[in-house]
DNA sequence: TTGCAGTAGCGAAAGGTGTCGCTACACTCT
DNA sequence: AGAGTGTAGCGACACCTTTCGCTACTGCAA
């Protein structure tokens, strides 16, 4: 029972995406050199991951050239959002921005992020 | 191979705390008659979860009592820290609150929500 | 005391994830 | 042609999650 849009990915699915997004376009070659390296999984392996997450249409790849070129069929941000909205959903079930920035407090950010964040407060209060 | 301190709730066991967060210590009575509202799913089975999350230390119970009592073992803003932090973590690698807010900007937040968020950033700007 | 209702628990099984071995195909280079 | 190297894929398996059936215990009512 999947439902259709929704494919979260799974651990190292995720991991795989991102490699993906940190490298850009690559062969599996250059995905399994990293994924290897943290985990120190085999090539069937990566391979396989890279298989099953195409079915579930979280990765593309180019068949035209040898060897095959995966690339993430969703962005970084796209797949945060995701992941926040879900969050949001399952641990407070409704909006509570508030909330979760309290649980961010805990974290170091930078001047340019605050910043960053301060402008980007001011835009969502103009909107809506 | 499981990490010591970091049980990462699963799905269910994720709507299992939700349900304990929002009502308070429940039998299980209670907390399955809501679980079976969203999921159609048997009386054992919740029964079961709860003793799958006892051995995970994600609950705890009263057993003085009958029927046992049983209530969360972690607190929603501490489970909403930890997967942030993983999210982070894993999707980001690294501290990326702006990114973070990024995501987030597309949902809509109300006037008292962004205040407070002001107030947050001015409190993590004075600190570090 | 027997029987019923509510409660607790075990063991099995179904489904999903992550792992790999083994096979096959292509493309060199000799 | 044959050997060697890089690439792709299938099928099996181990492990974990989620599900339930069946059993057993408790306490109260007839």
């Amino acid at each position: 029972m999947r439902e259709l849009g929704s494919t979260q990915p799974t651990a190292v699915e995720l991991e795989i995406l991102r490699i993906l997004w940190e490298l850009g376009p690559s062969p599996v070659r250059r995905i399994h050199a990293r994924l290897a390296a943290e985990k120190g999984t085999n090539y069937s392996t990566t391979l396989k991951m890279l298989a099953v997450m195409m079915t579930k249409g979280l990765v593309k790849r180019d068949e035209e050239v040898s060897p095959h070129i995966y690339r993430a069929a969703v962005t970084r941000e796209r797949a945060a959002k995701k992941f926040l909205v879900e969050l949001i959903d399952k641990v407070y079930e409704g909006s509570a921005m508030s909330l979760v920035l309290q649980a961010l407090a805990g974290s170091k950010a930078s001047q340019a992020e605050i910043e960053e964040a301060r402008r980007l407060l001011d835009a969502m209060e103009g909107q809506s």
